[in-house]
RNA sequence: CGAGGUGUAACUCAGUUUGGUAGAGUGCUUGGUUUGGGACCAAGAUGCCGCAGGUUCAAGUCCUGUCACCUCGACCA
């Protein structure tokens, strides 16, 4: 390709509402064209990039036994309607009708149509198990888009859908598919992706992990333990609070005038927050009832974990009229509250004999509170978020870190969720009816190119890892009014370009600083320029993007010595 | 959904207070001088001033409405 000819503009300045790097650098190299909130075009040297992604992913599918098919990006309601999910999922997904006033809905993922696809030519035990798996665009409404392409309304999943005759089946196939792309994002280049327990969300099922590129810029907070294996998605990770008993003593109610927050209170009693339980309010969203949480005074509600306890969609509770609910706001306790909310207790107020909590009466307090004697028996639910230093569910050292990560890939252990509510059955060996189990596995894939750019760029452009570069090698022409220097360029890039070498070649007239500028923005890895200096020295010079190399390179057989540079990178993205 | 902010050239932004011919830099076109890290000189082209309505002799500027986008928030009682 020729510079001259490619199309899509380099700008010195970034749009001011990009926000990260890898969405400035991206749009500052000519990668992409906004359109609306969400939706981009991408030109050639991102197609370049996500296709290549693409074919790493396509052949680590095929690898484990995928079949590769391709599911509409618009369908009935009716199938979602089936699922259930029609009416589950909220205003994410896209809906319109059609000509004949038809309910239709633009497709953000597709374990429905996986289901419509198999459910009639997978009857038999025999074709079980099986994957398909496609490329196709998903459309979702998010309320927020950002960063670029990390988080847009329309972008390119692979999504892909395994079945199987057993739980131990999916497991050990839900290993292969873990085991793939674990390879498939170190082929793709990408150095920091890791993999943690996640929450499964509206996806349903039971066993789920994302993969999780991390930054400082990543939308997830990730809980990790430096010394075990224990990586969890903040959302799902368990909290586990241990107190030091205390004393127990009466139940004394104080007037507490003007302190209004938990920071005044202790300094007005002179007490440690840990001993303090807090009340946090939420409400249902199907009725509005009020959910109560408490909570011990130093830790925050994590509304995941209390969505998934609750089974049901909650959300912060919003100007609390005492009148209507008997909810004293900044005042709210365990004792005497009113009996029309639902309360919650942490477990992280188990073991703590006497705590200060509100008195559901405007400036008054209770010190000495001791549920088990004042309440009764309340039943304990981990609802709390972890925290930097809290103590590991899994080898109990006080050390979690919180990292934060993108995520990039997931794959879930779906169950019968969605066989069973669109009746998808084969007959086992016995002749009898069954539910396939299903598991699910996605990538996004403009998601990670822009991931990738995030991790791998310095000031001056992106530094595109060799598998996924748009092009191998650039060749800088620094004097395309030279006839010497032109006839050399054209030679080495037909030469190149005829060995099966991808060459992107700046034959543009222009300053070399001008061109060297845009190179950086290119992010090709291998670079080779051209100039009558380099000539007289008959020679051409030759750097990596990533400044690991510099030299000069004779002219006789360059060709060929370029291609084994790139053919030794590449070498090292093998696994 | 709440709060705040911004909409003027392809990009970055001035101009709005106090109504009076639409501006600069970058980029683009042409010519010339330059040529190893975003050169210089000269001449050009490019605007439904987000949209709609209103006030006015006159609106980018004032008023009303509306839309889009950005940021923060949506918990700490």
């Amino acid at each position: 390709m020729k510079v001259s000819k490619l199309l899509g503009e380099r700008f010195k300045n970034a749009p001011s509402d990009c926000l990260i790097e890898s969405h400035k650098l991206m749009v500052r190299g000519g990668y992409m064209k906004y359109m609306a909130n969400g939706i981009y075009s991408l030109f050639m040297p991102t197609r370049r990039i996500t296709r290549k992604i693409e074919n790493i992913i396509r052949e680590e599918m095929d690898n484990i036994d995928g079949q590769e098919v391709l599911f509409p990006v618009v369908m009935p309601a009716s199938l979602w309607e089936e699922s259930g999910r029609y009416y589950s999922i909220g205003s994410e997904m896209a809906r319109f009708t059609d000509r004949n006033n038809n309910k239709m809905v633009l497709g953000m993922t597709h374990e429905e149509a996986a289901v419509h696809l198999a459910k009639d030519t997978a009857q038999s035990y025999t074709n079980y198990p099986f994957m398909i798996y496609q490329f196709q665009t998903k459309f979702r409404d998010e309320p927020r888009a950002r960063g670029g392409l990390i988080r847009v309304r329309e972008f390119t999943m692979k999504d892909a859908y395994s079945f199987h005759t057993s739980q131990e089946d999916l497991e050990e196939y839900y290993e292969k598919a873990f085991k793939a792309y674990e390879r498939i994002f170190k082929r793709a280049g990408a150095k920091n992706v890791i993999s943690v327990k996640s929450d499964s969300g509206m996806m349903g099922g039971s066993i789920s992990h994302e993969f999780m590129l991390l930054t400082d810029i990543g939308e997830d907070s990730l809980a990790i333990c430096p010394e075990c294996s224990f990586r969890a998605n903040m959302e799902a990770a368990p909290c586990l609070i241990e107190n030091q008993p205390g004393e127990v003593e009466p139940l004394e109610k104080i007037h507490t005038p003007d302190v209004k927050t938990i920071d005044d209170l202790c300094k007005f009693l002179n007490t440690d927050v840990k001993s303090f339980g807090k009340a946090v309010v939420y409400q249902k969203n199907a009725n509005d009832e009020y959910v109560v949480v408490f909570i011990r005074g130093d830790l925050e509600v994590n509304e995941t974990k209390l969505r998934n306890y609750l089974g049901e969609e909650i959300h912060p509770a919003q100007n609390i009229i005492t009148e209507e609910c008997g909810i004293v706001p900044g005042f709210i306790g365990p004792v005497g509250l009113t009996d029309r909310a639902v309360v919650v207790y942490d477990s992280s107020l188990k073991g703590i004999n006497s705590m200060v909590c509100g008195a559901n009466e405007v400036d008054y307090h209770y010190t000495g509170i001791n549920l088990g004697r004042d309440v009764g028996e309340v039943e304990y639910a981990d609802v709390a978020k972890i925290y930097e230093g809290a103590v590991c569910p899994e080898c109990g050292k006080p050390i979690v870190t919180i990292k934060r990560g993108i995520e990039v890939g997931n794959i879930f252990q779906l169950g019968t969720k969605y066989t069973k509510a669109m009746d998808m059955t084969y007959l086992d060996n016995q002749g009898k009816a069954q539910n396939p189990i299903m598991g699910c596995y996605g990538i996004g894939v403009g998601r990670l190119a822009a991931s990738i750019c995030e991790e791998s760029h310095d000031d001056y452009g992106p530094i595109w890892p060799m598998p996924i570069a748009p092009w191998q090698v650039e060749i800088c022409n620094l004097k395309a009014k030279d006839e010497r220097v032109s006839a050399a360029c054209e030679g080495l890039y037909k030469e190149l370009t005829d060995m099966g070498v991808e060459v992107l070649y700046d034959d543009r007239p222009v300053r070399p600083g001008f061109m060297f500028a845009d190179a950086d923005l290119f992010g090709v890895p291998v670079r080779v320029v051209v100039s009558p200096k380099t000539l007289d020295r008959n020679c051409y010079e030759i750097s990596y993007r990533d400044k690991s190399y510099k030299g000069d390179l004779p002219v006789e057989n360059a060709a060929a010595e370029i291609k084994n540079m790139v053919r030794s990178i590449l070498d090292q993205y093998k696994f």
